[in-house]
RNA sequence: GCCCCCGUGGCGGAAUGGUAGACGCAACGGACUUAAAAUCCGUUGUCUGGUAACGGACGUGCCGGUUCAAGUCCGGCCGGGGGCACCA
């Protein structure tokens, strides 16, 4: 055992095989290499100031991947860099009065050399920061090729309006009816904008998430639910006026339920459609509707609670199928200009939203659907009769043609009948919409656009780019520095010549992260934005990981940039992460004072199940673990911890008490655990250093305990390699400490078992340096090893020893264990039926008699029916 | 409202339909120590019989089903979490 003097030094020791690795590259990706690729990838960080201990958590993982691949012989990529525009810096330039920049690069420092200490395989060589001219140069670039290619486009539209932010936001920013990171409530707005078209990939964009085999379901599924697919019809109504005369246009609707036109009792146009703009110009009260109408949808939270409003516009819409037959047109609240045609048809008896307001506004209702096998006058009655609509399927009635038909061939019917009258066709709908990418902000990337009263919105010349900031900005006033800057946006217009004005817009800075795995392909090439082989070489993305706030946002818009930059030829690819690995959250206790004020884990002594404030002694309580945040006060500064226990032990408990994919409830005691066990591994190489290093005597010649602790080790090799494949780290590290403590047994107990002791240490080194690379190396050291153990090869096991000869199963009577027996493996059936019936447990239950049947599983259970 | 996931000891969690609770945390007992820390050895699902050796019953949210066998599969509830949400 190691003597009180030999106490493992993790500061020295983590330091100095940090600077062997670096001092060595080994973690530098080889550009010309003969070995399989691997590119690993974590999403990277947004520079706010600190790491926390979901970074801790997510470098983590990604680097035990990283550093398994290595070891299994891969050319591994895992690089890093900074995701360095965004909104709190410009909020910290607006309180500290320091320039965005400033502060973005000084917490990119920090967090760099806070990230050094955690013993992360990475290859800083290829560190990019996105707020840097050098990387959204490129973007700019590519976004005037989309423009070529006809992918982005500028429109006038209502758009997400953040108060707060004084910024536009994407539909997939808003959370709630609230933007995404400021909390407020968001208003409408019309304004001329950017926008990228993902729904021109909405198809593909579908179809390809069924590739995606080693994504999470949940993503998949809430990315199939984000993209919105509905099959339907659109259905053009004739428009009438109130003398019954035909007007000149008709009326565009979408429905996903064109077999229950015949029940149609009513039309209603979205406040913001064309029809209703242009009727209100002569229609005052129509007017003051639409206007209060897009009020209430920038005042209201809770739209859900919203009641259901509409406008008679006096017009008629005439039937497609029932010559003669109108329906009121109305303009009302709950029709969304965004989705389909911007307008419905209302069948109040097979649609809740429609029976409301037809209930409302007193409108018919017209059962066109019941239920199979009911009586459907007495449902249709009833139906007619009640405030409930019938969404589900059933056999059409009341509806000509189609009587009789299913939901679905009514469908059908109605659509071919539709489309021979010319009156509407099957369609295709998505939800999802173009994405937005104009930001009324400073801190982003220049929108490389030049607006001309002549030439309209003319592209930068590629001579001019990249439009880089202005330095000089101030951030007294709310609104964009851009805007008001004295010349940044004075320039002449690239095509005429005269007085123009720049875009003063910047771009979401989900487009930085849209193609940010690309550029670490290539080494910072200057001038382009990633060299397309290197780019193809390595991509895509072996393993991702981040959380699953991003299932949507960043996830969809890199799917969809990658597709992009495929149309425009900077890549052959559609899918940038094959793989995609999404973690859990790290939480924390919380604490509350008698006051009701957030109490932080550090200022909180625990006393028993009590709790007490340090210094004042008071009560203090204890709240449900929820998500590390500043807010709740809640968090452990990863720092703090890495100076107490070094990078190993906040790894291996990172990685050891819960699923990677779960939520992490943060222990001092889970903490303290991992601690003692980088010693005890450390201790073990002690011990095992003492032994003489030589080849394991051949198996048969060892003593019985000491095969059993080769095979041991051999199985350990097998479950670790298994566990680390399929991201079961829990698992893994539970089979390296089940390992180690049968090695402490055989070393306890069995003498004569040195060298399959100091092998089976060995073996724990090399399967715990995923997990606890320093502690690994060091062991590895110890055992005098001159080879890094970063770049040796991960153990094999011998399948041979992986299997004993004999097994010991189970033996049940009626289902309940009642004995165990050990067999040879080659045993037949009978000789396990022998075994079992022999135990006097078994003979007991069987109470005398045969039993009625034996089921025999070989390697597996005796299962005896008793009479 | 719609869709998805999850319910296992005091706690985190293991368990290709086949010996439920691996591994760890906490707790308790012991060794070492003047003492403490550290370390090492042991006990630990619940109830219950027995001086003991050793047994018995129950047990994976609840109710039912399939099966020789169910934490695992199926149906129905209850509870928790997440996503979407006036998407026609």
């Amino acid at each position: 055992m190691a003597s009180a003097e030999e106490r493992y030094n993790v500061r020295e020791t983590e330091s100095a095989w940090q600077k062997a690795w670096s001092e060595r590259g080994c973690f530098k990706a080889e550009s010309a290499s003969t070995k399989p690729k691997y590119y690993v990838l974590e999403m990277f960080p947004y520079p706010s100031g600190r790491i926390h201990m979901g970074h801790v958590r997510n470098y983590t993982l990604g680097d035990v991947v990283a550093r398994f691949k290595k070891a299994q012989g891969y050319n591994i990529l895992h690089p890093m860099g900074w995701d360095a525009f965004g909104l709190p810096a410009e909020n910290a330039a607006l309180e500290r009065g320091v320039h965005p920049g400033t502060w973005t690069r000084q917490n990119i420092k920090v967090m760099r050399e806070q990230f050094m200490p955690l013993g992360l395989s990475l290859d800083w060589a290829r560190e990019i920061s996105t707020c840097e001219p050098e990387y959204y140069k490129h973007e700019q670039k590519m976004f005037l090729d989309f423009l070529k290619a006809g992918l982005a486009y500028r429109k006038e539209s209502w758009v997400n309006w953040d108060p707060v932010e004084h910024t536009v936001l994407a539909n997939e920013q808003v959370i709630d009816g609230r933007g995404w990171r400021s909390g407020a409530v968001v208003e409408q707005r019309k304004l001329n904008q950017w926008f990228l078209k993902i729904t021109h990939f909405a198809e593909d964009l579908l179809k390809s998430i069924d590739g995606l085999e080693r994504w999470p379901d949940k993503v998949r599924l809430m990315q199939t639910n984000w993209i919105g697919r509905s099959e339907g019809a659109r259905v053009f109504w004739p428009l009438l006026n109130a003398d019954g005369s035909a007007r000149s246009e008709s009326l565009e609707v979408f429905t996903t339920r064109p077999d229950t036109l015949f029940g149609a009792s009513f039309c209603a146009l979205s406040p913001q459609h064309p029809i209703a703009v242009k009727l209100a110009e002569s229609d005052a009260k129509l007017a003051a509707f639409i206007a209060e109408c897009n009020r209430a949808g920038t005042a209201t939270a809770s739209i859900e609670t919203a009641e259901k409003m509409g406008h008679d516009t006096g017009l008629r819409a005439a039937h497609p199928f029932i010559a003669g037959a109108s329906v009121p047109v109305y303009v009302a609240n709950f029709v969304l200009m965004e989705y389909g045609a911007g307008a419905i048809f209302g069948c109040p008896g097979h649609d809740q939203r429609d029976m409301d307001f037809a209930r409302k506004y007193k409108l018919s209702v017209k059962c066109v659907v019941a239920p199979k096998g009911e009586d459907a006058k007495a449902f249709a009655a009833k139906l007619e009769a009640g405030s409930e609509a019938f969404v589900e399927d059933g056999i059409a009635i009341n509806s000509d043609f189609l009587n009789g038909l299913s939901v679905n061939d009514a469908k059908r019917a109605a659509i071919a009948k539709l489309e021979t009258l010319k009156l509407g066709k099957g369609t295709v709908q998505y939800r999802l919409r173009d994405w937005g990418v104009s930001r009324q902000r400073y801190w982003g990337c220049p929108i490389p656009i030049i607006h001309c009263e002549a030439c309209g919105a003319v592209p930068v010349p590629d001579k001019d780019l990249p439009v880089t900031l202005p330095e000089d900005v101030t951030f007294d006033k709310p609104g964009n520095p851009l805007e008001r800057h004295p010349t940044w946006k004075h320039v002449v217009c690239p095509a005429c010549k005269k007085p123009a004005l720049r875009e003063t817009d910047t771009f979401d800075t989900f487009i930085e992260s849209s193609w940010y795995f690309a550029r670490f392909c290539s080494p910072q090439a200057a001038d382009k934005p990633f060299d397309k082989a290197e780019a193809m070489r390595w991509l895509p993305v072996d393993q991702y990981i981040g959380g699953v706030e991003h299932a949507v946002l960043h996830l969809l818009y890199s799917r969809f940039f990658t597709r992009a930059m495929q149309a425009c030829g900077y890549l052959d690819l559609k899918e940038p992460f094959a793989g995609l690995f999404t973690q859990g959250m790290v939480c924390h206790e919380t604490y509350k004072s008698p006051e009701g004020a957030w109490v932080e884990p550090g200022e909180v002594r625990k006393d028993g199940e009590k709790a007490v404030h340090a210094k004042t002694g008071a009560a203090v309580t204890i709240g449900r673990s929820e998500k590390m945040s500043k807010s709740k006060k809640n968090t452990v500064d990863p720092q703090r911890i890495i100076d107490t226990y070094g990078a190993d032990a906040a790894r291996l408990f990172m990685l050891s008490d819960s699923p990677p994919e779960r939520d992490l409830e943060w222990t001092d005691a889970g903490i303290e655990g991992a601690w003692r066990y980088v010693n005890r591994l450390w201790r073990l190489a002690i011990t095992a250093k003492t032994i003489p290093a030589r080849a394991l005597p051949n198996f048969a010649t060892l003593s019985a305990p000491a095969q059993k602790a080769v095979r041991e080790c051999h199985r350990a090799i097998k479950d670790v390699t298994d566990d680390l494949e399929r991201f079961r780290y829990n698992a893994a590290v539970a089979r390296i400490r089940e390992l180690s403590n049968t090695l402490t047994e055989l070393n306890h107990a069995e003498p004569g078992t040195a060298d399959v002791f100091r092998f089976g240490v060995e073996t724990l080194a090399r399967l715990a340096n995923p997990f606890v690379p320093h502690v690994a190396e060091e062991m590895w050291r110890e055992l005098g090893h001159v080879a890094i153990l970063a770049e040796t090869a991960w153990p094999a096991f011998d399948a041979s020893l992986i299997e004993d000869d004999t097994v010991t199963v189970g033996v049940q009577v009626n289902g309940k264990l009642r004995g165990t027996i050990t067999v040879a493996k080659a045993a037949d059936q009978k000789a396990y039926e022998a075994a079992a019936l022999d135990l006097p447990g078994v003979q007991k239950h069987l109470d005398g008699k045969p039993p009625r049947k034996v089921i025999v599983v070989r390697e597996k259970i005796v299962n005896i029916v008793a009479a």
